[in-house]
Order: structure tokens, then sequence, then C-alpha cells
DNA sequence: TAGTATGATTGGCA
DNA sequence: TGCCAATCATACTA
């Protein structure tokens, strides 16, 4: 009797295994687990060690400006070290989830090899099961996953947000910078040639040349009474320069592709002095130029001379309507703020 | 430590 | 796509 009842049971069995097997086999693999393998992967936590996320280091290297400031390798070390840790926690917690998942299926398996004697389980079950178990503990890495790449994103924000780790440029970098920028006051705008020179000569990367030129552009509009200040030192620096050597200390890269009389500015005559100055290209400045700068510089102090009592004169400069009138100094020797100037960044 | 300076980011515009 | 303007976040300074 008990063979025969068993062998029914078997059959019953057969038919209701298989059709829970076809019902639930060949799951599509699940694209968020494929997208957290791939983040993880390109980060360098899964998969084999690749120097502790070498290639985020390097774009953390290229987000903070070139890579010439000293901390950086400090920082890349620092960024590396957490990433090394992240990793660690995911494989050790990678590895306790996989071993428990064997123990509980080789549980699971005894019990049906146990409960096999009594009814009858058939291998298709205990696949069945297996796979059942897997399911249930690939839900729990996946949650693993997610949550490291979590901590990746936070260690990547942390360490890649250029903004946090902002470095001031170098004095000579700066320097350079405002040289061009006085010099090319009538038409602050360099080209890409100029722009990728610039970014040479400070050792900082293109964008943040164009960068220093927008903030330079607005701030020196919001407030021209106290950059008016700076652009003399300069203007002095210069002529001093081409005084003395007949080109600028620090040569100017080429001027912009739209400086010059076909440019988009208007020029005043008494006003922007380094107008047309030359650039890179080895032109220099003609006599009446050096002359005017002489006589702008004389005992009376530099700029005095000057009818509108300026050396700078940012006025009648427009580029595209903006680079204008806005900005009218009162005075280079007392040197006042315009109106509605302001001391810095409105939000300051 | 508050105020200021400054490099970077963002959104809108032409 | 480059620029402007506003804003953020950090560095610097008195």
């Amino acid at each position: 009797m008990k063979p025969a009842l068993f062998s029914v049971l078997c059959e019953i069995k057969e038919k209701t295994g298989l059709s829970i097997r076809s019902s639930q086999e060949e799951e599509p693999v699940d694209p968020q687990l494929m997208r957290l393998d791939n983040m993880l992967l390109a980060e360098g936590v899964a998969g084999p060690e690749k120097g502790g996320g070498s290639a985020a280091a390097a774009a953390a290297a290229a987000a903070s400006g070139g890579g010439v400031s000293p901390d950086n390798s400090i920082e890349h070390s620092d960024y590396r070290s957490k990433l090394a840790q992240i990793r660690h926690i995911y494989h050790s917690e990678l590895e306790k989830y996989e071993q428990a998942c064997n123990e509980f299926t080789t549980h699971v398996m005894n019990l049906l090899r146990e409960q096999s004697r009594t009814r009858p389980v058939a291998p298709k079950e205990m696949e069945r099961m297996v796979s059942i178990i897997h399911r249930k503990f690939s839900a729990i890495q996946m949650q693993l996953k997610q949550s490291t790449c979590e901590a990746v994103m936070i260690l990547r924000s942390r360490f890649l947000d250029a903004r946090r780790k902002r470095r001031n440029f170098s004095k000579q970098a700066t320097e350079v910078l405002n040289e061009y920028f006085y010099s090319h006051l009538s038409n602050p705008y360099p080209s890409e040639e100029a722009k990728e020179e610039l970014a040479k000569k400070c050792g900082i990367t293109v964008s943040q040349v164009s960068n220093w030129f927008g903030n330079k552009r607005i701030r020196y509009k919001k407030n021209i009474g106290k950059f008016q200040e700076e652009a003399n030192i300069y203007a002095v620096k210069t002529a001093v320069s081409v005084t003395q050597g007949g080109h600028s200390r620090t040569s100017s890269p080429t001027p912009p592709s739209s400086a010059g009389s076909g440019g988009s500015f208007n020029l005043s005559g008494s006003g922007d002095m380094f107008l047309g100055m030359p650039g890179l290209n080895g032109d220099s400045y003609s006599a009446s130029q050096v002359e005017s700068l002489r006589h702008s510089m004389g005992p009376g102090g530099y700029g005095e001379n000057l009818g509108g009592g300026q050396m700078y004169s940012p006025r009648e400069m427009r580029a595209n309507g903006s680079w204008q009138e806005a900005v009218t100094p009162s005075s280079v020797t007392s040197p006042t703020e315009g109106p509605g100037s302001v001391h810095s960044d409105t939000s300051n």
C-alpha cells in the first residue's frame, strides 16, 4: 500500500512541479541589478582590484584644475583609501551572504532529503527550492549593492566636487590673468587660443580661465571703483615693461579674435590705452602709445593728466550689449564706487 | 569669527 | 555654445 501511495504522490508532484517550474523559470535579468553591477565594476568596487578607483582619482585630478595643487595626491590617496574601505566592506558582506546562502541551501536540501523518506521529493523540486533560496539571497545582495553604490556616490560627491576643494590660483597665475584682462579691457574676451595659452601659463584648465574671465567681467562691472586701482597697477606694470624691454614682462597671449578695429566693441579714443595691445606675435607698441603711457604716469600721479581722469575707460565697451556703460569710474586718483556698486557678490 | 574674496556651478538667453 | 547674472562653497583676512 505504501509504495503504491508513494508512486501516486510522485505522479502528482511531477505534474505540479512542472507547472510551477514552467511558470517561474527563465526570469529576465533585472536591469536595476545590471546597472548596479556595472557601476560597481566601473568604480572598481566590484570585480578585480584596479588600483582603488584610479579612474575616479584621475577624474578628481581633472576636476581639481589640472592637478597643480600639491594637496591633490594627498586627497586622492584619501579618496582611494576610502574607496578601498568600501570595497573591503562590500566584499566581506558579499562573502557573508554567499556563505549564509550556501549554508541555508544545504540545510534545506538536508531537510528535503529527510522528508523524501516520508514523502516524494523530486530532484526538480529540490532545484526549484534552491533557486528560490538563491533569488531571496540575491534580493539581499541587491540591497547591499545599492547601499554600496550610494556610499560610492557620496564619496565621489565629497571628493570630486570641485566647489568643495576650491583653491585660489597662484599669485603668478592671477597676475597673468589680470594682465591679460586689463590689457584687453576693451574686449576682455580671450579667444580659444588665448584661453589655452593663458591656461598653460597659469597651470590651470581652459574652463578655469573662462570662469575667471566670466567672474572678472561681472565683478569689474559691478565694482569698477575698486578694480580701477587694480587696473592702474597693471597699467603701470605693463607700461614699465614696455618702456624697458619693448615687450610685456609676461607676454600676453594672442589677442581675442574679435578684438581690434574689426571687433564688436566701440572704443573710445582716450580710454583704453591698451587698445590694440600686441599679443605674443611679437608686435610692439607704437611710439605714441608708449608716450601716452609716460604722460599718464607723470609726477602728478598716473592718470591725472587724462581728461577723463582715468587710465581705463570701460565705457563704450560693448560686447553684445553687455560690456558697456554700466561701468563708469569717477576718478582714478580717488576711486569711488560706481553707482549701485557692491563690495562683493550680491549674495555676500 | 564675521566679513570679504574668489573659484565654481547653474539657469536663462541669444 | 558662450556669456551673463545669481548663487554657492570655500579660502582668506582683520
